[in-house]
DNA sequence: ATTTGGTATGATAGCGCAATCATGATGCCT
DNA sequence: AGGCATCATGATTGCGCTATCATACCAAAT
């Protein structure tokens, strides 16, 4: 059983001191080339590879930026999730990644799990954290971004949009496309679904034409399947209605569709329909799907850039982003004739 | 500017030794419950949060295992994500995610990079490391399952199963249902994708149908888009000529469905279609995809699990696990008339 | 009364590394 | 020639925690 490799090792081996190898790979500036080439080849032939804990307990500096996610089944994550990752290599951060399954409970506890390794940032997606999450996350002091909803008040920066306002704008141009029986279907409806089904209301409400019976959510998780399931359930909750519907989010537009499809219900003659998010499919289905493009790799990407400028003590100029969205017509919500 | 609050703080308001506040948190049992309660109460008074930089460096058990994915855009790695996450959170362990972009150079430095976290095992996906890599491993001295593919000569321990044997098996399915120019598309073509390409070769030759005007591969990532191109590519190239298609995941299945549509191709009357990997979409398009159902989420748990029992030094009596796949025959490859 | 054994708590040391300060060597200026 | 940066390297210390061994105490058995 052969004992770890450690810094001293190599030091014994090269013939110098530890901290010089210390200086070999942290600050290889700080020492002659000769020097650097020894120790190099004295790492290489004994394997070493440096003790990230040590190393962390050290100089107080743990290389890893906590990320709280509310699941990881939902794809929209991960698209934030790989912009998180393509800034994070590079620069040389550890991601440690925790998935709260959409519970403030479970947050708080992630939380504090995520606060002992002592992360010298953190991404924590939206701001229903409990009191005591929240606390934990000011007295933690590090720099710390919550994103994809825009938030009244941040713990420390934001990188997101409105979701409501993103809601209410798509429902504009749908009635504007001449539906007037818009009806709305959500399923998980964590905070941002729920900002989605205010964004419909306020403009439903603002056109006359809000009416409960067009409303149709679940807290269940959200699927494709769940999209088939709650259209039907719209279907027989409204006798039938509808002449549009609005999902809060693609994948109960893609189940809708489908269903429609097997029910023999025309996209957009007998129905239009429009999604949120603008996953790859909804551009490619047929008809293809109206939507919301949201900059999901974008905001993992700004966000991460935020808190690594932060870490390395920049200042942070627009600690609040917007990243905006992009309201996609298609096919679906053709204007009626 | 707070000094980060110690074992030794709470010890000390609690008027006790650090180590028996370690011990109520590492060892409760070992410690009288009204010490215990004392200590309790000047935790959460201090807002106390132990440090696992620490902890680890002074138990040499980092409570992390280690993750490596080749790609975080590909949803099939995220349910099995899923599925180790399902595992290691109850258990109290932290994940290391790492993406090695499908390239096994960049794997090894990834792997270099867990290693010096010092995780208790490792969870890799495939076996086509470099071979320095693959030394890394072995001396690292931990458990480690590599998962997704079943392996000749796996490192230590292995959950999977044959893509080879799967697609071999799904292409005399089609055959057997009157097919006889099957059609192959493939992306990414990764070793996983390469294996079910040779079973598609191994079918096909045979039955006396093998073809290479039939089979049209790319490097480049798989998508639903790419799967759609990679369907018009291969209508050109095969002049037409097939009468069903195997493709090498879903989204190209998707991809060519969707296409199908918009160029009046009927399904499975004209064409028949199979994919790989059976996601939710598959069985809800019109008309349902034939695909190949994997256990995705499982391989994530048994894997999981495995390596846990092995840190706590169990015997695992299966070091090699075949979790096998399912073969989901649906309207797009019935039989021809 | 003494031994035994178990339980609860403490003292000490050290995990592997980097911050800090110290030292010696070198070059360059006046 | 003397003084003073500048550079390369080293010695020491401590980060916050837990392993290990030691100790104190009490109950039961002799």
């Amino acid at each position: 059983m052969s004992r770890r490799v450690t810094l001293s090792d190599v030091a014994e081996l090269s013939g110098v001191s530890a901290i010089t190898v210390s200086r070999v790979l942290n600050q290889p500036e700080k020492v002659s080339e000769p020097v650097q080439n020894k120790v190099n080849a004295a790492i290489s032939k004994l394997g070493y590879i440096p003790n990230r804990s040590a190393s962390a307990l050290a100089s107080a500096r743990s290389g890893v930026i906590g990320v709280v996610i509310p699941s990881l089944s939902n794809n929209v994550f991960n698209d934030v999730l790989r912009g998180v990752y393509d800034v994070t290599g590079p620069a040389g951060y550890q991601v440690l990644l925790v998935d709260t399954h959409y519970s403030p409970i479970e947050e708080e506890r992630m939380i504090r799990t995520l606060l002992g390794q002592a992360p010298e940032a953190m991404i924590i997606t939206g701001g229903n954290q409990t009191e005591h999450a929240r606390k934990l996350l000011e007295k933690a002091e590090i720099p710390i971004v919550q994103i994809m909803d825009k938030l009244d008040e941040p713990v420390d920066m934001n990188v997101g949009f409105s979701h409501r306002k993103a809601a209410f704008e798509v429902v504009e141009r749908i009635l504007a496309a001449g539906y007037t029986k818009l009806g709305f279907l959500g399923a998980r409806m964590d905070p941002r679904a729920q900002q989605r089904l205010q964004g419909y209301r306020l403009a439903m409400e603002q056109a006359g034409l809000l009416n409960d019976d067009l409303v149709l959510t679940t807290p269940r998780p959200s699927s494709i399947a769940m999209g088939c399931e709650l259209f039907k359930g719209l279907v027989a909750q409204s006798g039938g209605l509808c002449d549009a519907v609005f999902c809060v989010n693609d994948d109960l537009a893609l189940g809708t569709l489908f269903e429609c499809q097997r029910m023999n219900i025309s996209i957009p003659k007998d129905l239009a329909i429009c999604g949120f998010n603008d996953i790859e499919a909804s551009a490619l289905v047929n008809p293809p799907l109206s939507s919301v493009r949201v900059p999901r790799h974008e905001m993992g990407v700004v966000a991460t850039e935020m808190v690594i400028k932060a870490i390395k003590g920049e200042v942070i100029s627009e600690r609040v982003v917007d990243c905006g969205y992009q309201i996609k017509m298609r096919e679906s919500t053709r204007a009626v004739a």
